[in-house]
DNA sequence: ATACTCATGTAAGAAGTTACATGATTAC
DNA sequence: GTAATCATGTAACTTCTTACATGAGTAT
């Protein structure tokens, strides 16, 4: 069975219960999406797929006279989310455009590394401050399953690592490139 | 301006002098391709829509009968650069598909997740051997040009990170999970 | 009333990968 | 001679994002 990656992100939404495209793709941004993302353009069409395939189940369940269709998972698809969490991972992706212009910095004015270390840094500092806030919800659920509370701690720290890393490269540019601070002027 | 996101790795390329996309391509797969890769399929028409757009020049260099094009950044493609240089990072994305597994670890059974997350490990030393290899030819040019041998160990102590938490999930794993090993039958 | 959330879907396009085709030069 | 490297390019395909269209229910 060859599926496309993202058709993995909705079996393993679908692992503990019946979910509509909506709710998968709510859980997704509450969850996986600082490390596997998907939007609605990816979602519908493939639950579509999938249901095709018999990995998965649509029943409609209208709330009031709004439409809504309940996925779940076929025994085939738990089958198959099996199968595939046996397989070792293969991606392993990072499209960091921070570390591109540091890389670069060789090419602006002496001093621009500095800024784009910084600008980094805060851009990993919004990302935190995202995980932080579901962190709460996340702790409270670890007790039925860990998983993803581990998931999201390992976010969090490896921000928290990122962060660390800019500060220690900052002063390492600051100590070679212009002389060390000690401004004693006021003893001279 | 409108670029691609790749158009920049490819003027950031030619920061140092003209290259032709075949050496470009080179460059990138022993370098930014951690966190930032190009395909032949990006470089080549990339490099002739910059070269339209006027950000860089074609030259022809032609060694003995094999034909080559060595691209050089034109004063506009060179303020271009320093323009994007200058401008805060946006994207920063991740596709770890070793996380995501672990993430639907509790749909396997148990002790399922203490091989995801072995097998994640095995994943990243291979890309910090990768990363090991080629850190010696960046380390001698690094007296030219200090950032990428900085991003390189960015990489390297990053990938070092990683592999150290998966030794502290798996023993947090193993000490909740199973009983603590202690095998002193031997004494009994 | 009006804004927000729930809900589903598609169309267009951007971005990227893979495979193929071609051909010269160089190293063994 | 044959394998590897240098070199350019395209076509087909997959993947993913963005924007749009539609419409019902809910809270203010």
């Amino acid at each position: 069975m060859e599926l496309s990656p993202t058709a993995y992100v909705i079996l393993g939404m679908l692992r503990n219960g019946p979910q509509s495209g909506y709710e998968i793709k709510r859980a997704v941004d509450h969850s996986t999406r600082f490390f596997w993302a998907a939007s609605y353009g990816q979602i519908y069409p493939e639950l579509t797929r999938l249901a095709k395939a018999g990995l998965v189940e649509g029943h409609s369940q209208p709330t009031g006279g709004r439409r809504r269709t309940a996925y779940r998972l076929t025994d085939a698809g738990r089958e198959e989310l099996r199968r595939w969490l046996d397989r070792p991972p293969e991606r392993l992706e990072l499209r960091d455009e921070g570390l591109l212009k540091l890389f670069f910095a060789g090419a602006a004015e002496p001093g621009k590394a500095v800024e784009i270390i910084d600008a980094k840094r805060r851009l990993v500092e919004e990302k935190l401050a995202a995980l932080r806030k579901i962190e709460p919800y996340a702790a409270a659920a670890a007790s039925t399953d860990p998983f993803p509370y581990l998931v999201l701690r390992y976010g969090i720290e490896s921000s928290e690592w990122v962060i660390a890393w800019c500060e220690r490269a900052r002063a390492e540019l600051k100590g070679t490139r212009s002389k060390p601070k000690k401004t004693k002027r006021s003893v001279a």
